[in-house]
DNA sequence: GCGTGTC
DNA sequence: GACACGCAACGCGGG
DNA sequence: CCCGCG
């Protein structure tokens, strides 16, 4: 048939119709029509796509469903796409597109255009930008050189990122990326690469390889973007140690990597057309989309329209070792604010300014140190003013966030530009108007917290990819697609789950991963705990200021014993006391030491506390549960989301905020972000100081002999 | 989310 | 191709 | 020995 055009809606077929494919067919059975007829035909085809044996099966049901599958044969190719070849499956190694020439000596890089936001549409790819050096990496048989944009030979400087170059398994390469620092969040790593390259530290620069430009005596320049990055990514070996990186990208929706990026701190998108040829020099195929970066600014001023009283624009100022002028912010107040902040501001004003301004049309000055604004921005001026600057809200003497001084940085820019969601705006429970991508920044922005109580642990994970409530389920094996970073330890005769890596970590809500476990013991030491927990399980209709009493009451009588304890709220309607352990102590020892404790506690105060897990005896006492504790179990994680709609959060606390007013509910995803965010110190400083062994003390605190 | 098996 | 399924599991103590 | 419990 050469039937092609487009066959209406409703009626079969509906939809538009081509020739695909022509060629022959031959039958494979004596009888074709019988065949088919009885629901299976095997056939060969002959065309220019398809060739080979194939078989038409009917499905059981109905009778207008078939399959048609390829026999296994010489034929089969794998990863077949009926749309065409993906970019990336370009064969290259055999045959290297482009045309054969010389490699060039001098080459000025491709430049982006600025722009504000990434463009949409399939025909572009978009790629994380990097902040650090534009550099040319060029090797010619075991030789391997870097030259700047300018064409400067930095060599020297790059000596760590030779090797890399020099195994790659090609005769020659020119390739375009950028040099960088792998660097904590906070810092850009564009300071961080300065201060590496001038103390002459080298070892933490990596490349990250973005084009390619000339090969093995092939002319690059004029293969489209796709191809070329195909080539370079069968080129640069796999493996996220190296100091040689491949720079992924994704299709398509830039708005949505923007926003990811944006929330992530990165430095932006860049954004690629895929079908384009390699040019020098500034050009619109290539564009860039630079984060806006948010920042909290003291109102030193402000200014009006002629005698109007309405605020026009804030004078802004940031201290850091002296106050300096960063410029005006002017969009973003709504009118009826711009006259309420002219009354408030005015009431604060002051005749001359706290600092030395240009002069300013309008200006009034206020006292400093009374009003802070958070203003958007992208970048700043070689004056240091604030470009593109907006109000987002204005705070009377809020303090700005200093983040916390005792919680190391885990998570590099390097882990966070490394997350990739498929689905990031599906909601994890439907309705619940929260996202995977909203997950997968929750768990980014509290793992420097969480993180040092985590990594190295066998983990039992609790996993929701469906996006149902009713399809909840645990994981404490292996499962395929186990992210980098992520690996499975032995015990007995199971392998369990251990997050090794911030980056194994930052993997996981990819995977539907909401809620963490681990275990109360190390991989290092699967047979010591160090750390036991108390888990108080509140029976129906206790009040919060039963569980915040019965907290106190434990940490009570394990202080009294020599033990140090810290608390948490589960994110449920409980709370678990968790004791720093030395590691010394087996689950035997620990097991009766708790079991004992739990007895006494309850025989003291049984109106308070049961150790008896049947749910009937519980009514209005707390269930003192010391199973979490046991070799095989697991309790929730600080700073874990629960998985349910509200995303509540278990949430460690210091002591004294472990009170009536801070009930379960009062952390879900969302406050949990900005509580975190204030805090100056770890909610549980010195639990590392505090390991101890059980002593003889204790136990026999507890009625046992010591 | 993903591999696996069934219809 | 659509769909359904699994994705942990052990030990304690009471009856 | 089974069951509820987490
Ligand atoms: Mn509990
Ligand atoms: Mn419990």
């Amino acid at each position: 048939s050469d039937f092609e055009g487009i066959i209406p809606k409703d009626e079969y077929g509906a939809g538009a119709i081509f020739v695909w494919d022509r060629g022959t067919w031959v039958s494979m059975e004596d009888d074709p029509a019988a065949a088919l007829a009885s629901g299976e035909l095997k056939f060969q085809l002959s065309g220019e796509k398809l060739n080979g044996g194939w078989m038409l099966k009917k499905l059981p049901k109905g009778d207008k469903q078939w399959l048609l599958i390829k026999e296994r044969d010489r034929f089969v190719e794998k990863g077949f796409s009926v749309a065409g070849e993906p970019a990336a499956e370009v064969p290259v190694t055999a045959i290297l597109p482009g045309k054969p020439g010389p490699m060039p000596k001098r080459l000025k890089p491709q430049l982006a255009t600025a722009v504000a936001s990434p463009p949409d549409g399939e025909e572009w790819l978009h790629e994380i930008k990097y902040d650090g050096y534009r550099t040319f990496a060029r090797k010619e048989g075991d030789g391997v050189s870097f030259f700047t944009r300018s064409g400067l030979n930095w060599t020297e400087k790059y000596e760590a990122l030779v090797p890399a170059f020099a195994a790659l398994d090609c005769e020659s390469a020119l390739i375009d990326g950028e040099v960088a620092v792998q660097d904590a969040r906070g810092a850009t790593s564009f300071e961080m690469l300065q201060k590496a390259l001038s103390e002459g530290r080298d070892h933490d620069l990596i490349f990250y390889a973005f084009d390619i430009v000339h090969s093995n005596g092939n002319d690059l320049t004029s293969v489209p973007l796709a191809t070329r990055k195909a080539v370079l990514r069968r080129l640069i070996p796999n493996g996220s140690d190296s100091r040689l990186l491949y720079s992924d990208h994704v299709i398509g929706d830039g708005r949505q990597l923007f926003s990811q990026v944006c929330r992530l701190g990165l430095e932006g998108v860049v954004s690629k057309k895929s079908n384009a040829p390699y040019r020098q020099g500034r050009t619109h195929s290539w564009v860039k989309a630079k984060r806006f970066e948010i920042g909290t600014f003291d109102i030193i001023g402000f200014t009006t329209k002629a005698s109007s009283r309405h605020v026009a624009s804030l004078m802004l100022a940031e201290t850091a070792e002296e106050t300096n002028y960063v410029g005006r912010a002017g969009t973003g107040l709504a009118l009826d604010e711009t006259r309420s902040y002219f009354d408030k501001f005015s009431s604060v004003e002051i005749d001359a300014p706290a600092i030395a301004l240009p002069k300013t049309q309008g200006a009034h000055f206020v006292e400093p140190g009374r009003y802070t604004a958070e203003i958007s921005y992208r970048g700043r001026t070689t004056k240091g003013h604030l470009r593109q600057a907006a109000i987002l809200s204005i705070k009377e003497t809020a303090k700005p966030n200093r983040g916390r001084s005792n919680t190391k940085k885990l998570i590099t820019d390097r882990d966070l530009a490394n997350i990739r969601l498929t689905n990031p705006d599906r909601e994890i429970f439907k309705g619940s108007g929260t996202t995977k991508q909203d997950l997968a920044v929750y768990y980014a922005r509290v793992g420097d917290s969480m993180l040092p109580h985590l990594l190295n642990r066998p983990v039992s994970l609790i996993r929701s990819p469906s996006g149902s409530l009713d399809d909840v389920f645990y994981q404490r094996h292996g499962f395929p697609g186990l992210p980098d970073g992520m690996e499975t330890i032995k015990d007995g005769d199971s392998e369990y789950l251990v997050i090794r890596t911030p980056r194994g970590f930052l993997g996981l809500p990819q995977f539907g991963v909401i809620e963490f476990h681990p275990w109360d013991c190390r991989t290092s030491d699967m047979d010591h705990p160090d750390r036991m927990t108390v888990d108080l399980d509140p029976g129906e209709e206790v009040e919060w200021s039963t569980v915040v009493s019965g907290a106190n009451a434990v940490r009570d009588r394990l202080h009294e014993l020599g033990l140090a304890s810290f608390v948490r709220t589960t994110g449920g309607k409980g709370a678990h006391v968790v004791v720093p352990l030395a590691g010394k102590d087996d689950w035997a020892k620990v097991r009766q030491f708790l079991k004992a404790l739990a007895r006494q506690l309850a025989d003291e105060m049984p109106r308070l506390f049961t150790d008896l897990q049947s749910k009937a005896k519980r009514r209005g006492r707390i269930y003192l549960d010391i199973n979490r504790t046991t070799h095989g179990t697991s309790a929730v994680a600080s700073y874990s989301l629960r998985a349910t709609p509200e995303f509540q959060v278990a949430m460690p606390l210091p002591w004294q905020d472990f009170h009536t007013g801070t009930p379960p509910t009062v952390f879900n995803r969302k406050s949990a972000l900005s509580h975190v965010e204030r805090q100056s110190v770890d909610p549980w400083d010195g639990f590392e100081k505090a390991r101890r062994p059980i002593s003889a003390k204790a136990l026999k605190g507890v009625g046992l002999k010591g």
